[in-house]
DNA sequence: CTCTGCCCGCAAATCGGTTTGGGGGACCGG
DNA sequence: CCGGTCCCCCAAACCGATTTGCGGGCAGAG
């Protein structure tokens, strides 16, 4: 009945609405071959025609149906991405870095979030192979190996961030987690800090643990050790962040540094030290991983460890057109890490700061030139 | 030639992969249509059949072809969503609502962003069209007029914030802002507050127009004049908010308050005060505006006037199903605002704020459940 | 004038589904 | 045992493009 209706009303409207193949070739008085040969810029089409044709086109304001066109030539210029959690501003960054490169490109791109839900991943990827995305990026920083399965089996060139099955069609972006995280810590050992926490991002992403083991082993690197009771589990959420600093507060020994495994958790981590009305970087100095936009911004502005979202979305997208296009793909792609230094680090209280010169990277200041002091 | 290697290499695989409805009819004994019939749940199959039909399809893990199935049917099943900004937290959680709820009903969505660029409000549109998404919410709050004559045209029912052209298969999503705003005007009255300061968005934007309006309004409601010198034109970013807070500073007399006409611009505000050295709530109250998750965890947390992205996004689903459907849709649909206050409002600097009350709305406690003081 | 190309139009197959008219088979009643 | 009904299933048309072989018109060369 709706049908029905909707049927017959898009009939009536259909005089002047109609707007296939046919009518552009009437219009331009050639042949519907023809139209198909300009549009795809098929070279053997005589100048004078192919103009006629693209007049009438515009005329028409006609545009090619998507969905017949992909049908028949099996390509939908489509790439799919899928991310965890659309809310944690550090995917829209790299969704936006994303499109612009998939555009640029000439792809469309087609995003879904799991929600760290299992099923919601198993619709994502039945989503994207309905739509027939010819290549997705998979950057939930977690695998679901099972669910996965699906797209690899059907041969759809799939990118992973660190880790992914190794099979033909499938490249990874591998995370140089441990260069940007040993500046990080080697920046709190300058600074002259030795008790340093680390607030973890969910234990199952793989992502989460190699940020802890870099953190480890750059501790170890600088002699420092590693208080096994300093290592809180988050959840990569401001709340999680809020909740891990609750429990370092709680402990007898308090550390002087806390490094997080990403920046809405420092995020959180600065709102509680405020709440407890310590301050940063005199009580405590953080240090966050992303650098999202908002980490200039924070107060004081978060130190921080850069991912590129940019570098990412390049690496993603080039690799996909590699698989899609045949141009010799490779298996994995090096994506760096760098501290980025701002306000939330300092020296541990008690240290003779007038004696010490910070070292390490050079200090940023704020975005809107104001500058420090 | 890449094309045509592509297309061997599918069709080597082609033999397990292979999915169509007539592998699926084959292996389950049946005709193609019968498929069709059991997939669509046309009542009439046997009841025999549709389990043998249901078998096959589960064990080749089949599933139809969206885009055959939208060629013949002409129903996409496809919503889109056009924002201006994704990057802007307000519209990640705005996204996550529509589609949740579009998902809810059936329906998938396409998000697309313009970045405020009429050449890529006007990609957006094409893709809308070649992608035959059925309905179209557009959130951009600012309107092309021009560019959405396209969708107009053909007859693709439209959903815009505030204001729209009238015309049949076009929905308003209609919010109060008076309320949310005048609340938090008298706020700020109660407060003591008398020199109070709006930072808008770009001028260009409807619903910034309208919150300076309703600011200026209810200024007017409370026996308040409106100095025009301290209405300064933001852009509804960070750095826009940064800006303007150093253009207020520069002013030699400064107001106590100042009320931002969206909480990205509220948080650049809080850091350029907190740069500038002085304090916030002491001595200048700040109000934002779409109460964004973020507002909870500034520092201090930011009161701000709240704009439900559930409620917006339930609205608009809710006025495309209704015209896609046929179910009597509304032109009209009102969305609310309500103040929250947290704690970036205080007494005005030399207030007695020992003898008074703060009045108005209900102050709530962060996250996390750790209480204030 | 004929031959050789070069373009273009025509017509048909195809992609993977939906939808429908027609017909075969089962079952029931007479 | 036969005719009628009803239920389901099959075959075929169709959606809007792409792609192909083939034939024809036209131009330039010989």
């Amino acid at each position: 009945m709706a049908t029905k209706k909707t049927k017959s009303a898009r009939r009536a409207s259909t005089k002047p609405v109609l707007m296939d193949i046919r009518s552009v070739a009437e219009r331009a008085n050639v042949s519907i071959a023809t139209v198909s040969r300009t549009i795809n810029h098929v070279p053997t089409v005589n100048a004078k025609m192919a103009k006629r044709v693209w007049e009438a086109i515009r005329e028409l304001n006609y545009f090619p149906n998507t969905q017949a066109r992909a049908l028949v030539s099996g390509r939908t210029r489509l790439f799919g991405l899928i991310v965890s959690e659309i809310t944690n501003p550090f995917f829209p960054e790299l969704i936006q870095g994303f499109e612009d490169i998939a555009v640029e490109n000439g792809y469309e791109i087609l995003v879904s979030s799991t929600n760290y839900d299992p099923r919601r991943m198993s619709l994502c990827i039945r989503r994207m192979l309905e739509r027939k995305a010819e290549g997705v990026a998979v950057m939930t920083f977690g695998i679901e190996e099972p669910l996965l399965e699906q797209l690899a089996e059907r041969n759809v060139p799939l990118v992973f961030v660190d880790v992914g099955p190794d099979r033909p069609g499938i490249s990874l972006l591998k995370v140089d987690y441990h260069h940007g995280i040993r500046q990080g810590v080697q920046h709190l050992a300058a600074l002259g800090h030795r008790n340093i926490a680390f607030i973890t991002g969910p234990a199952r992403l793989h992502s989460a643990q190699s940020r802890l083991a870099a953190f480890s082993k750059s501790l170890t690197e600088c002699g420092i050790g590693l208080n096994q009771e300093w290592v809180i589990e988050g959840d990569h959420t401001l709340e999680g962040g809020i909740r891990a600093m609750e429990t370092l507060l709680a402990f007898h020994k308090m550390p002087t540094a806390v490094m997080c495994s990403n920046d809405m958790t420092a995020i959180g981590v600065l709102h509680k030290v405020y709440r407890a009305g310590l301050r940063v970087p005199d009580d405590l100095s953080i240090i966050g991983f992303d650098d999202i936009q908002m980490a200039r911004v924070t107060i004081p502005p978060l130190t921080s460890i850069q991912m590129s979202r940019l570098e990412l979305a390049r690496a993603a997208v080039t690799a996909l057109r590699a698989h899609v296009e045949d141009l010799t793909p490779h298996r994995d792609y090096q994506i760096d890490t760098r501290l980025v230094v701002r306000e939330s680090t300092g020296y541990p209280r008690g240290s003779m700061q007038d004696l010490q010169e910070s070292g390490a990277a050079v200090r940023q200041s704020a975005p809107g030139k104001s500058a420090r002091n």
